[in-house]
DNA sequence: TCTGGGGTCCTAGGACCC
DNA sequence: TCTGGGGTCCTAGGACCC
């Protein structure tokens, strides 16, 4: 596979929808075409903050993350509006259609963003005449704005994309790199935050051009491998591939939510997780898999934030399971200070085929009662610890296990064997 | 009237094993 | 009696992104 992707000379596109949830809606509603739109969530609450605006918000200081009082203050005849996740993912999908129509290596990133490897597709046209030809269908098509970037790698294809915004090209090349992206202030790099913008700066990394000639050990204490990675991109290396598969390996499925007001009362908290775990149930349900850990998040008032995770003996999926782990988790930590913010987060997913497997193995240990594999079991754990069990298989997901009869050889072996592997 | 909700990846320390 | 080094798994938390 590696042959048919050179690592020069790949072209790559960076297609990202201008300020995509205010674009939707106004491609559905075209009143709101030049108006200052905000759409933002927990509208009637006081907690609410602006998701995205138009531009024409965007012109009177209206910003992402905002508070909407702020924003209110800033833009008095600002229009506000709740999101439509169902019409944004639908749009989305079209999107994503579109673009697969100029290549099969098309890898959505999030739901307004995503890599399109064109190096094979030379029938289109120039990767320029391609990009063009893409920004104009989105806008005949479906009437929604994008910024497109092309260059040799995701890096550089990403930061171009955000050169121009709207409805922007932009290319950047490898012999770019130098008088366009090293002057630029090194906190605007894609991956570098304010945390890791300050350290850079306290080691005299002032622009990315800094970046690029830095050195190496000192990145690599300062920030680990992703100091090392950092100035790889600065001076333009990157050699992820765009993989279209990416999106359908994900690692977790959480739901959180800011309470209307901070919570002490336990009724209500337990009402709130029950309704979380709700959620992260039907999610888990729709994409087939099941969580082999939970993690529980609690934010108090004064924004102080904890996450309790736990790995699970038995996959998880259904809400009942799942809120009682959860109040679990939440009761054996929460220090009974007013709260903010719960969530739940089922982690270590794996699909519903793997889960089967082990769900007869586990079936097999509850019915146990007239085996004596239990009992053996259960002396194992006492005399050995859990790992002993661990070590046969037993509880570890996304590992091979050994296949399990009803006979009592399995018994047997399955004692031999540990017993052999302590005594190692 | 401060500051949402969905994620990913990385690091670090402790427990445990060989 | 004194004492190593490599490895995995688990948990907590930090940083970042859209």
């Amino acid at each position: 596979m590696k042959e048919m992707y050179p690592k020069n000379g790949r072209v790559i596109l960076h297609v990202d929808m201008n300020s995509f949830y205010a674009s939707v809606e106004m491609a559905y509603d075209q009143n709101l075409k030049g108006k200052p739109l905000a759409i933002a969530g927990n509208v009637e609450e006081r907690r609410g903050i602006i998701i995205t605006c138009s531009y024409e918000a965007r012109k009177v200081g209206v910003r992402t993350t905002m508070p909407l009082w702020e924003a209110r203050k800033l833009c008095p005849n600002l229009i506000v509006m709740k999101p439509n996740f169902e019409r944004y993912r639908a749009a989305s999908v079209a999107i994503f259609d579109l673009l697969r129509q100029f290549s099969d290596l098309v890898e959505p990133v999030s739901i307004d963003e995503g890599y399109v490897d064109i190096t094979e597709g030379y029938e289109f046209g120039s990767p320029l005449e391609i990009a063009k030809t893409i920004q104009e269908r989105m806008l005949e098509q479906f009437d929604l704005p994008c910024s497109i970037g092309i260059a040799p790698n995701k890096f550089l294809a990403k930061t171009a994309s955000d050169m121009k915004k709207p409805l922007g090209i932009t290319v950047l090349r490898k012999r770019d790199i130098k008088h366009v992206l090293w002057p630029l202030n090194v906190g605007e790099m894609h991956g570098v935050g304010q945390k890791t913008a300050e350290k850079l700066n306290h080691m005299a990394i002032q622009t990315i051009g800094d970046l690029a000639k830095g050195n190496d050990i000192q990145l690599k204490s300062l920030l680990g491998i992703n100091g090392i990675r950092l100035k790889e991109r600065a001076n333009g290396i990157d050699h992820r591939e765009v993989d279209p598969n990416s999106v359908s390996d994900f690692k977790s499925v959480g739901n959180s939510t800011t309470l209307p007001k901070d919570v002490t009362n336990v009724k209500e908290l337990n009402t709130v997780l029950e309704q979380l775990a709700e959620k992260v149930s039907v999610r888990l349900k729709a994409k087939q898999v099941l969580a082999t850990g939970l993690s529980v998040t609690i934010r108090y008032k004064d924004r102080k934030t904890f996450t309790r995770s736990k790995k699970l003996d038995n996959p998880v999926e259904k809400q009942d399971e799942i809120a009682q782990l959860a109040k679990k988790i939440f009761h054996s930590n929460w220090n009974g200070n007013a709260i903010r913010l719960l969530g739940i987060t089922g982690t270590d997913l794996i699909s519903v085929n793997e889960a089967v497997k082990q769900l007869d193995l586990f079936s097999y240990e509850r019915d146990a009662k007239k085996e004596p594999l239990l009992n053996a079991v259960s002396k194992l754990k006492e005399k050995y610890g859990t790992s002993i069990i661990n070590r046969a298989g037993m509880v570890r997901k996304n590992k091979p296990y050994p296949s399990i009869g009803t006979d009592t050889s399995f018994n047997k072996d399955f004692l031999h064997i540990t017993h052999e592997k302590k005594e190692e």
